[in-house]
DNA sequence: TCCATATATATCGCATACAGTATATTCTGT
DNA sequence: ACAGAATATACTGTATGCGATATATATGGA
């Protein structure tokens, strides 16, 4: 597959956005409703962060129930993974990323939990 | 020093910015008449894009007689210079960014050409 | 001092991104 | 078939990013 620089850089550009990505890159797979208790904002509002990410294919989703599940995309290029990594890497312990991490092992009634890494 | 990811995300997320960077990234060091000589848009948007590079402290720049040389600054945390070089990775061969570093060599009357690596 | 060159900044008009709210969809259990 | 839960989409108002154009600043030379 092939993602234009300006299409991954848009979509990671807004904190949201990141927050998600970063979370699914720790936990390999993640359902809307535990973005949306770790991030602390609206339903609506990961929903559609969630919409702009899968549209530009940095993430894919699966149902299972009633729980959609989100993973980063599995099929992206070394580099775009590559420049995620590094990006842990550069907010390692700054908030809110560091917090994020905990914050959702914190959630309670998770629904496939723990799938930490 | 410090850069938070959305800011050099931001940055990077416009593909005129991003090729003033990775062109800097190869050759050190460039005035704004090569940038827009190499990008071709107008003076003034280069110079804006530089300006929004500049307040993001993702590059540097030094006056010298009449011209302004810009570079990469070299100050920035590894983290962000490694996801430079995964872009410039991810994006070699590609339009318009192949094409830009070719470009630039081919550009007449360079102020104190070549400072090509 | 006047002019030309290189670069920067200001202004305007347009398009797009975003949050918030309301509503629709999809599934499960009864 | 119905109710409720999880998620998605639609709509609206506001703010911000962008290009185009005009103008300002800085430097060097005649």
């Amino acid at each position: 597959m092939n993602i234009l620089p300006t299409t991954l850089y848009a979509a990671i550009a807004h904190e949201t956005r990141l927050r998600c990505l970063l979370l699914l890159l720790e936990y390999e797979e993640l359902c809307v409703c535990e973005l949306t208790h770790t991030i602390g904002a609206a339903q609506p509002t990961i929903s559609r962060h969630l919409a702009l990410l899968r549209e530009a294919e940095l993430v894919s989703d699966r149902r299972e129930g009633l729980w959609i599940y989100y993973r980063v995309n599995p099929a992206l290029p070394s580099w775009v993974t590559q420049v995620l990594r590094e990006t842990a890497r550069g907010v390692a312990g700054l908030a809110p990323f560091a917090d994020d991490l905990i914050a959702l092992q914190a959630m309670p009634n998770r629904p496939g939990a723990p799938r930490c890494a």
